[in-house]
DNA sequence: GCGTTCTTGTCCATATTATGGACAGAACCA
DNA sequence: TGGTTCTGTCCATAATATGGACAAGAACGC
């Protein structure tokens, strides 16, 4: 498959798009973009314009900063929602999420991003809640985007952790940390923080691959350290584990 | 406000981004496409194929038709939902459709399309129900489109009928029919369709205006003709101008 | 069977379009 | 005050997107 050509800047204007979505609701500088991207500023000042004009992005009247826009959800309600992954996943979430009780997250990889689709949050008192639905972080930077590349071949891996270079400085990691993650949970057979996004927080991610072999999604389990010593993050690890076979099964039928 | 220049393609590439999503998850055939944006054929292959590689369109393997991607929902999460719109509309959609029985809907504009946000069903048992949420048409071509042109100044509302010139075809109507009925809707203070979109149906709209006065959606009864004789008519469209401002009140405040 | 009309896909010379270096203003800090 | 961030704009230039022309497959009629 040779890239088709001739569509340079529509490529340009997603890859600004997706950077903005990383923003969220509080959305992103220009700067940043421009940073993130590669691309020069005017090119990008421009794109970003011109999606404003299109109502594809919002500029922030206080910040003056950039974020995704009012059409897109629009031009998304043409999709039947939920998704079959999230129909396919639901039961197996409910499951998880009594049996364990912390906070359940589903992620999907989405290009070179990781996506979080679903959150389940448990009966235990502590529960993490930094990630919310919507959340999105370069893939590798969190154990679920760690397990989603352990689930991949190597090379593959390599690329995608390659292409996010520039954006794992604002994560205070680097390639050579991710790739290591990485190895690491290819060997233990699930993703696994010891020092999540939040001080003070442990994760656990197992991975969902479609009928085809390509990892699809992440299941994750987020608590306090304290609460995933050695002994439950394996009965953790069994359930979300089992639980991600159940959930390919799902979508395979 | 002179258009930006610099981005001829990306203008393009959304200009067919919106043309597939009226056509849901059936999607739209190229040629379909190519009628309705204006645009040669190359050139609509070109970015819908470049818009395929980057998960933003999809291809159905049976049928050939282009319909919206993946991703798009994808990036919509970005946002937060549901909108301030439909907070603000809640309580009044609510009222409305216990007091009338009959199906009621909340219809935006988007561009020069009415885009259906929400529906209630209400307890009458003869329902239409042809109009599901995400539907997108042709400003004109609907009630709720009639009602959001006859809400804006004259001008503006003939320069979107002009643009929709060629996608009223499809729907057996043509600009003279539809500034008629923008007009009628002026002077009768709601929109109103003797024969709706389905055979058989009759539709009241009432406009909903933003706080500087730009028409911002519409709000919809859709029933059997025959339970819409002139006198509930009447009684239809007070609760519908009544909860109408009420929605403005919320938007404002 | 064979022509007709519909569709989608591809090539490539061309000119239109997007590009980005250079310049500039605004806001903030020391 | 000068230094450092940010954002916005201009315009000559090169690279890019364009669309006419050609091709091939699918559906229909007879």
């Amino acid at each position: 498959m040779e890239p088709r050509q001739g569509a340079q800047a529509i490529r340009r204007a997603l890859a600004v798009l997706r950077i903005l979505a990383a923003g969220r609701e509080d959305g992103v500088p220009l700067a940043e973009v421009v940073r993130t991207t590669g691309l020069t500023r005017p090119t990008v000042h421009r794109i970003v314009h011109v999606l404003i004009e299109e109502g594809i992005v919002e500029r922030h009247a206080r910040t003056g900063r950039y974020a995704i826009g009012n059409q897109v959800p629009e031009l998304a309600l043409a999709r039947p929602r939920p998704s079959r992954l999230l129909i396919a996943a639901n039961p197996s979430l409910q499951r998880a999420s009594a049996a364990i009780g912390d906070t359940l997250f589903l992620t999907v990889r989405t290009g070179n991003d990781t996506l979080c689709v679903d959150r389940r949050i448990g009966v235990y008192p502590i529960q993490v809640l930094s990630i919310e639905v919507g959340a999105r972080r370069p893939l590798g930077v969190s154990s679920a985007g760690v397990a989603i590349l352990a689930a991949m071949p190597g090379q593959e891996a390599r690329k995608i952790v390659a292409a996010n270079e520039k954006r794992f400085e604002a994560y205070r990691t680097d390639v050579a940390t991710v790739l290591g993650e990485v190895t690491a949970a290819r060997r233990l057979g699930y993703g696994m923080r010891e020092i999540g996004l939040v001080q003070g927080t442990k994760s656990i991610s197992t991975w969902i691959k479609t009928p085809d072999g390509q990892p699809a999604a992440a299941m994750t389990v987020s608590a306090v350290r304290t609460r995933l010593g050695p002994r439950r993050e394996q009965e953790v690890a069994e359930i979300l584990l089992r639980e991600a076979r159940a959930i390919e099964q799902a979508i395979g039928g």
